[in-house]
DNA sequence: CTGCACTGATGGCAAAATGCAAGCAGTTTT
DNA sequence: AAAACTGCTTGCATTTTGCCATCAGTGCAG
């Protein structure tokens, strides 16, 4: 055991890396929102994150292996965010906090709906997914014709706002 | 949505309640752990809670409505903490998190055994430790002979315990 | 009835994390 | 040449954390 840790416990570990109020938020906007750069995080962001917060949470997710950073061909000054399989395997955490909150908080019907479609869709969505983010941030080969799961999501989540603004 | 909110968004929501080193970790040891008391869970506690941060979160977490504090009538300085359905709720989520934890950190082999039981039981076994749980702190009454999720727990991580000992 | 251990906390203080606003050097677009 | 955009960085006030000592009330053994 490492000095720096704690204790052993499964729980605690977790806690030690994503145990905070801004790190899963990062995840969850480059995995369900696609953000890949440092602005497109910073300026979407739902939440407001200050530019140091989150230029150090992008950091230290990078130094603990759940995202990786590599230079964009298409302009010398943007980095890249990915996510790696470590960050990947949180979707059925993400989906279990989704349902949480869903079930016991006040949360807003359109930011709600791609949790609840997660929910509903259950462990074969959830690898679809997890599939689905391979492809994208691991340059993994899909099946030609495979349906995208994000698509979906997000489709849902427009369709919610756009009936809302009507009404 | 209230002011106070940063977003409407069942993970940031979820986040703002749970999203701290500490507040999993006292579920996690009143749930686990059957510990009850303030004493039981400062002085038990793993990972050194302090009692200040103790003191914080269980008052925090009466407040949002995962726990409920009662008097001890057996000594009337003595409080007794409960889960909330709401905290019983999260036992999916303490199973994903060990999963995770387990897949990807440097967890210790004792302090393991109970999210692997719960990893490999399933849905099902989760069900019936809620069961269990609704039983001791809600005062739901089982069908009698039920058979213990959290003995079969514990015994099972002192039966590591006792193995590691040996060697 | 008297020590003494135990009860759930508090208080002080230094260190770290957070939040907010402004700024920066280099790059690309207009 | 100017403007906008790139990923950050800096400064500073506020809040949270961590550690240690302490406390007043309770209950039990002598």
């Amino acid at each position: 055991m490492d000095a720096s840790h704690r204790s052993g416990c499964p729980i605690n570990l977790t806690l030690e890396i994503l145990g905070d109020r801004w790190s899963l938020i990062v995840i969850r906007d480059i995995m369900f929102g696609n953000r890949r750069h440092f602005r497109e995080l910073l300026q979407n962001s739902e939440e407001g994150i200050a530019s140091n917060i989150l230029a150090d949470r992008l950091k230290r997710l990078v130094e603990r292996g759940l995202l990786t950073r590599a230079d964009d061909p298409t302009h010398k000054q943007k980095a890249v965010y990915s996510l790696t399989e470590m960050a990947i395997d949180l979707v059925p955490l993400f989906a279990q906090m989704g349902a949480w909150g869903r079930k016991h908080l006040a949360v807003s019907e359109e930011l709600s709906i791609r949790a609840e479609l997660l929910e509903n869709g259950g462990a074969k969505l959830w690898e679809d997914f997890m599939e689905e983010l391979r492809a994208k941030h691991l340059g993994k080969v899909l099946p030609p014709g495979t349906p995208s799961v994000l698509g979906r999501l997000t489709e849902a989540y427009l369709e919610v706002v756009d009936r809302r603004k009507e009404s």
